[in-house]
DNA sequence: TGTACATCAGTGAACGCGCGTTCACTGATGTAC
DNA sequence: TGTACATCAGTGAACGCGCGTTCACTGATGTAC
C-alpha cells in the first residue's frame, strides 16, 4: 500500500512537494484568497489539470499549506523552548524566547501567518487534520506556565478564579488537568498568553503599529512582559539576553 | 460648492448611501476579497458602470466601508465608556464595559471587524483618512488608563520601565504626553490593552476558540481582567454587573 | 415666466482578463506470467 | 528474460463563470438670461 520506493512513487512525492513549495511562494505574493491552481501550474510548466492528480480541489492545497504553517510555527516555538530549557532559563525567560521565536517566524513568513491567524478564507472550512498542528503553540505555552507553577515562581491570581472551568474537556485532555489551587485557572491563563502573542503579531504584520510604535522589537518584548505579568509570570526584561536570530 | 439642497444633490447623497449599505450587506456574505462592484450594482438594479459616478474604483468603496467600520466600533466603545463614567464605575469596570461593547459590536458585524482587524486586503493600501477613525478605540483605552492613574487606582509597573518611549511622536501628540513616573510607560501599556482586546476578538471570530473555550462570554471577561492586571488595572470581575445587551 | 444651453446620473455593450473543474486522450512506467 | 496488460502522470481543449473598467450615448434636472 505504501511501498516506499518505486520510481513512480518517488516522482509523485517529489512533484507533490514541488506543488506546495510553489504554492507557498505564490502565497507570499498574492495572499491566500489570490492563490490559484492555474498560476501554480503555470509556474511549474504543467497543465492546470495536472494538479488534480495531486489535490482533489483548491481547498486541499490550502489545507496542506495551513498544516505546514502551523507546523513550522509550532516547531520554531518548540525549538526555542527546548534551547531555553537546556540553558536553564527561568520560565519567564522561556516565555519571552518562545514569543521572539514566533515573531521571527511570523516576520519571515507573513502570508503564512496570515493564512492561519488572519481572516478565514471565505468558503473554506478547516478539516480536522489541522487541529493537531494548530495546538502546538498553545500547548507549549501551557507547558511553560505549568513549569512556572511547579518551580514556584508563578504568582497566584489576585482575582478570585472563576468557578467553572471555561475550557472544553478536550482541551483539558490535551493540556492535562488543571492544577490545584491557587492555580486552578492555569489553562485559561495560558490561553490569554496565546491570544496576546498572536494579537501582537497580527497587529505588527497587518499594519496597525505603523506610525504608532517606533521601536518594534523593544515594544514587543515589553508587551509580552506586561502580558506575562497579568498571568503572574515574572519576566526579567532588561536582563533578557538578546536572542541570536537564527 | 456644497449647496445643501437641490434635488439632484439629495438624490446623489441618497444613492451613495444606498451603495455603501448594499455593499456592507454583501460584505457580510462574501467577505472583503469577494466584494464586487458588479454584484452591488446588480442588487441595486443598476448598471455596473453607474457606480463609477460615485466611486472612482473598487478600493474607494472599500475605504468607505473601512472608515464606517472603524467609526462604528469606536462609537460603540465610546458610548459604553460614557455610560460607565456617568454611572460612576471605577476605571477597571470602565475597561471591562468598553471591551464588552466592542465584543458585542464585533459579534454583530464579524465581516466588518475582519475588514479592519483581519488580514489586509491584497493590493489595497489604506489612505490617510482611515487613520483618524482607526484611533478611536486605542485613544479611548489610553483615556481609561490615564483616568485610573489620576484616580490613584493604577498599580505601578513591577518591571523597570524601558528608557526610550517606544511610541512615535504622533502618538504622543494625539494621546497626550506620557505621565510622570512611575507611569511613564502608560501609553505603551494602553497599546497592550488594545492588542489583547482585538486579539481576543480575532480569536473568537476567526474560529480559534472553537472546541477550546466552552463559556465564551465568561472567558472573554476573565481574559480582559487578566490583561488589565498586567498593566496594573484592577478589575473587580465577579462583582461586575452584567451589561444589558442593547 | 419661458427658452436655450450645460450638467450629470444612469445605460448597455464591449474589452480583456483569470478562475476552478471536467473529460477523453497519450504514452511512459510498473506488474504478472 | 520477454511479452501482454494495467496503471497512472500529464495533456490540451472546453465549459461556464465573474470580474473591473472604459466609452459613447440618452434623457432628465438645473441654470442663466
Amino acid at each position: 500500500m505504501d511501498g516506499s520506493g518505486t520510481a513512480r512513487q518517488l516522482a509523485r512525492a517529489a512533484t507533490a512537494a514541488r506543488i506546495t513549495d510553489v504554492a507557498r511562494r505564490q502565497l507570499a505574493e498574492v495572499g491566500a484568497s489570490g492563490l490559484s491552481l492555474r498560476a501554480v501550474a503555470r509556474e511549474m510548466g504543467l497543465a492546470s489539470s495536472a494538479l488534480y492528480r495531486y489535490f482533489p480541489h483548491r481547498d486541499a492545497l490550502l489545507t496542506a499549506l495551513i498544516i505546514d504553517a502551523y507546523d513550522a510555527l509550532g516547531a520554531a516555538g518548540e525549538r526555542s523552548y527546548a534551547a531555553a530549557a537546556r540553558a536553564g532559563t527561568d520560565p519567564g525567560g522561556q516565555w519571552l524566547q518562545v514569543c521572539r521565536a514566533c515573531r521571527r517566524w511570523a516576520l519571515a513568513h507573513p502570508h503564512e501567518f496570515a493564512l492561519v491567524y488572519g481572516s478565514p478564507v471565505p468558503g473554506y472550512a478547516a478539516p480536522a487534520d489541522t487541529v493537531g498542528p494548530a495546538t502546538r503553540v498553545p500547548r507549549l505555552l501551557a507547558r511553560v506556565l505549568r513549569a512556572a507553577a511547579a518551580a514556584d515562581v508563578l504568582m497566584p491570581p489576585r482575582q478570585p478564579v472563576p468557578k467553572v472551568p471555561l475550557v472544553t474537556a478536550q482541551v483539558l485532555a490535551i493540556a492535562g488537568p488543571a492544577p490545584p489551587q491557587p492555580f486552578a485557572d492555569l489553562i485559561e491563563r495560558s490561553l490569554v498568553l496565546w491570544v496576546v502573542l498572536m494579537g501582537a503579531l497580527s497587529f505588527e504584520l497587518f499594519g496597525h503599529l505603523e506610525g504608532v510604535v517606533s521601536h518594534r522589537g523593544a515594544w514587543f518584548d515589553a508587551a509580552m512582559a506586561v502580558a506575562a505579568e497579568g498571568v503572574g509570570l515574572p519576566v526579567p526584561l532588561p536582563a533578557a539576553r538578546r536572542t541570536p536570530v537564527r
